[in-house]
DNA sequence: CTGTTAGCGCTTTCAG
DNA sequence: CTGAAAGCGCTAACAG
């Protein structure tokens, strides 16, 4: 068996609380006998066992990140922001998968119990309140992230805003049969859908309406499925209508890059035949010299993680949604290299 | 408090050995005691603890994944392979971020010490033979991905072939001045540099070689820094060298993407005037009409995941080596919608 | 300042 | 088949 805290605390002479003290830097030791304990420890070679500290405690340093999908870029651009700062907390980071639509009560009904984590990190999603509820009883914090919930500490950026940014930029251009596509409409954001896309929608609409352009719901093409195939797929339906639109503003650049590849197999020029705005600004769609509204994904990561830190450790937050700022990226679409960001 | 075993048992009227046997499907239990003591769980609400589970058990049902890069496409395709048989297996996944070198030394020692997990997964990275040591000593089983480790079982593939490959579908194309250019080549994959790129590189020799071409050193680029970047930046020295390349290979897509931005930029076209192949096959290697040649990374993971747990389990492997196979994936620059994975 | 004593909640013998 | 009891290794009062 492994060297315990007993075997310390018997090799340097003294109980086992002291040594435990010294473990957790207690003030209360005696310069001399931390040093024999400290000699006893590198003597024997002691590490101390996470699980019994853990049960201990009652808390295990961990925070889970619940996210729906590992495939989407800017998902993981923003675990990597919460893998920062947790990692600079000494807090480890546990993920939770929710690919399948199923899983996910399953999921949540072991996250709610059990406490597999000390805190948790929600992206794009959100939460049924009956588990909402449930986390507050066993007392475990939950941040948002891309979705402003009603009763959870959020991080977001202003999604109408950001609509509104993509749109009025294309009327700026002249165009006014402008297209907005979306995916992931229903799942996996929760019963009612996709809230960011549905706020990019309400910009795109509120741009339209300033310029005194009519919506054209002709032009609206909410959806579900592979972000890339499906902005191909819409694409291609929305370009041989009757009366196609000139550009078109998808709510991913996902999405946008599967239309700039339906462009291209039809020999259809962006900017010059159709302009296209994107959302989020992943590291690709500066190679492809996708104009895009960029969201500050890594820094949604980190607000976040920064929050469920404060709250684990039993601190009140000063503010309970923390809103990041959004900013258009306008390219040609030839990506400048200088465009590049290491 | 949350309700315990202690409260089922008294519920139910037996002792909390016979609960803790139907948590544990213990089968020598009666269907009569087994019936009183879930509806009192039921009942209750009882949620097993799990911290108290694994200090009893000694073991937390966990692995971690080591990896360099959370930016890297490629490792979180491997990333997705592992989480996936991980959920499977109703084991969780932490992750631990290696991305400054010196956090590297510290990350080890905390994770050799003290069992952060029953089981380590690390990718693209070779493990200091001290911290293999001591792995062993803890008993926690690691298993290798992207890199043949000598001492510890791995997930891999025949870069060497995949090399050879690449090359020679560029010599069959007619090319003669063929660079090979590769990046992260010290770091982070251990003192003795990228093993997976110089295997590349040996297998574009061999094709070379076996053409009956000259190895010309002034074709073969290899450094570190941000792949994309450096794509653009290695493909800029080569293009402006007084005998430059009329083809070139690149260790990874990203790199490759990279070349694509500066031959844009200065209007070469691929692969008309710039014959191209990349490595990995990284999702956007088919938006971009990469050529190259696909690992199954996603498998990569699957499989180690495999492998450790099999280990956890105490069972021993059937083979400590897996080799993966590779496909060389060519593509016209206009990437297909086809083309398109779902 | 320091040793001792209770647990933390569960798994696992060990007797029946 | 089942209850009781003994820890798992550590933290956290509690007396000195």
């Amino acid at each position: 068996m492994a060297v315990t805290i007993y075997d310390v605390a018997k090799a340097a002479g003294v109980g086992i609380g002291t040594v435990s003290r010294v473990l957790n830097d207690n003030a209360n030791v005696s310069a001399q006998t931390r040093r024999k304990v400290l000699d006893a420890i590198e003597a024997l070679g002691y590490k101390p066992n996470f699980m019994a500290r853990n049960l201990s405690r009652a808390q295990l340093r961990t925070v889970g990140v619940v996210l729906s999908y590992l495939t989407n870029p800017f998902q993981v651009a923003v675990l990597q922001g919460i893998e920062q700062t947790l990692s600079q907390a000494e807090i480890d980071l546990i993920i939770f998968n929710l690919d399948s639509q199923d899983r996910r009560i399953a999921l949540l009904e072991s996250l709610s119990e059990g406490r597999r984590s000390d805190g948790l990190i929600v992206i794009s999603f959100s939460l049924p309140t009956t588990f909402i509820e449930r986390f507050r009883r066993y007392n475990i914090p939950v941040v948002v992230t891309d979705n402003q919930d009603a009763h959870l500490p959020s991080v977001f950026v202003d999604n109408i805003y950001g609509g509104y940014l993509a749109t009025s930029h294309l009327i700026r251009l002249g165009h006014r049969r402008i297209a907005y596509i979306q995916d992931h409409f229903k799942a996996p954001n929760g019963p009612d859908g996709n809230w960011p896309g549905l706020d990019r929608r309400r910009g795109y609409t509120k741009a339209l309406l300033e310029a005194g352009i009519d919506v054209d719901l002709s032009l609206i093409h909410e959806g579900d499925g592979h972000s890339r195939r499906r902005g191909w797929e819409t694409a291609s339906a929305l370009l041989s209508q009757p009366a196609p639109p000139t550009a078109i503003f998808a709510a991913s650049d996902m999405l946008a890059l599967g239309v700039m590849e339906y462009a291209q197999s039809q020999a259809i020029r962006i900017p010059q035949d159709l302009a296209l705005v994107g959302f989020d600004d992943i590291e690709l769609a500066s190679f492809a010299g996708l104009t895009t509204v960029r969201q500050p994904m890594h820094q949604m990561g980190s607000e976040a993680a920064r929050m469920v830190v404060e709250l684990m450790n039993g601190n009140s937050l000063t503010e309970h949604y923390r809103e990041l700022s959004l900013e258009l990226i306008v390219r040609n679409s030839s990506g400048t290299p200088q465009a590049i960001r290491s």
